[in-house]
DNA sequence: CTCCCAGGTGTACGCCGTACACCAATGGTG
DNA sequence: CACCATTGGTGTACGGCGTACACCTGGGAG
């Protein structure tokens, strides 16, 4: 059985073993804990190893990403877009919550994987196969990958900050120390009346699945509407309006 | 001169001449190769003297980042809510563009600055203003800060990568590989016509900014809908909704 | 004049990614 | 069967990083 062990332990690299390793290290670890050196140890294995199966750590990412996209589900076949975009972008969302380091870890890398391509395109897809101008589901996809605020709202997200570095222990409940509250007032405001009608005292104090399809149906109906009145053209706005 | 240079060489040091430093290192070079020992040597000081005024890089960072936020025009006292947010939302769009690296970092702390806290308090105090219940400027909240797709559409926007690692050259404008095009024929079909009514066969190839303020519009629209129509109801699904 | 101490310095440690030379097995070929 | 090229794991080493810690030093307070 030490045989045994033994030809376990070494089990043949490869790069999909190692990716999948990566993946999770750091679900389990935090990404900013993932180290070349870290890895390979994971697997036996001394860091040098790793470079015969990936050029080089951003590489290892960029595998990384597209393992976890890919285990987003596959849109459902059917005649309505929006359903079908629905289902899709929250199975997108159950993924990035099982591997927390990964929105990030997209967001940072500067060209985008052929796995988040794939992901994008069939979106696209959907859309145009419902008929929306070329225009329209460009604008369209520009619209739900946009962060208005310029970032985004996890800053009272514990399970999302968590993964970041190590999801250890719960971190122990920000609950606005009340300095904080009279600087903020109206954060204060929001983030009582969310504790409330949570129930529960601590905690992040907010249902983030539901102020997720809350902005989620919002955009949909607004694509919606736009959809059916005509076409391409933008949502009024009392302003100039874009240049172009 | 050289007593003045010596004496200009040795200003003394201070928390806010380190963070507006930082702040033009990251802009001019990249936020991932600026490091302690760079910063130090531009500020022509050995790296250890950092520490005397800021704790640790983290802290730094978040120095940063409170300096930036701190450059988005306070809000325009107006009666209207819609052009007042419109503008300051704008307002923190026109920083994260002279700050590249700026949205990457806030997002990626794990707490919020007290500055991204005061601007994001001062925005829930506009729809407060103008009436907003407290739940309904939360779910706003929420929603101008979701990402929807999971991650931004920045994928093909030059100017932003730059800042992610020095904004040396601009890039021989990726122009979508033609087998590329082949695996992602929707993006391949968008892109083709966003460069062609942009005139330009290279460059990024879609107005940024159209694109921001379109999604903009849409969700102040689809606010706007709410607010008016009674309050609180989150918009209708075909789907059992939302938990809670 | 003396003492203190805020603030700049020097050295050192343990991490990191990874270049490069090496070596052990393996399998195709004469 | 002998041979050798190829594949893939190993060991060592380098430069860069953040930062702990001991040290110095100059200017103001007593």
């Amino acid at each position: 059985m030490a045989e045994q062990a033994d030809v376990l332990r070494r089990t043949p690299l490869s790069r999909d073993r190692i990716l999948r390793a990566a993946v999770t290290l750091a679900d389990g670890t935090g990404i900013e804990s993932l180290s070349m050196r870290n890895l390979a140890q994971e697997l036996g294995v001394v860091p040098m190893a790793l470079y015969k199966h990936v050029a080089n750590k951003d590489e290892l990412l960029d595998g990384m990403i597209d393992v976890v996209v890919g285990q987003i589900d596959p849109p459902v076949p059917g005649d309505d877009w929006k359903p079908t975009v629905r289902l899709r972008v929250l199975a997108a969302r159950r993924m990035l919550g099982r591997h927390p380091w990964a929105a990030l870890a997209i967001e940072s890398r500067n060209t985008a994987t052929p796995g988040v391509l794939a992901y994008l395109d069939s979106m696209v897809g959907v859309f145009r196969a419902a008929g929306f101008s070329v225009d329209l589901a460009h604008h369209v996809m520009h619209a739900m990958g946009s962060r208005i605020l310029g970032f985004s709202q996890e800053l009272f997200d514990d399970t999302r900050r968590a993964g970041r570095s190590g999801a250890s222990e719960p971190q122990p409940a920000p609950t606005f120390p009340p300095e904080a509250a009279a600087r903020f007032p109206h954060l204060a405001e929001i983030a009582v009346a969310a504790s409330h009608d949570d129930g529960s005292v601590v905690g992040s104090g907010c249902d983030d699945q539901f102020e997720f399809e809350f902005a989620l149906d919002l955009l949909l109906d607004g694509i919606e509407r736009l959809h059916r009145q005509g076409c391409t053209p933008p949502p009024f706005s009392e302003f100039s309006g874009p240049r172009r």
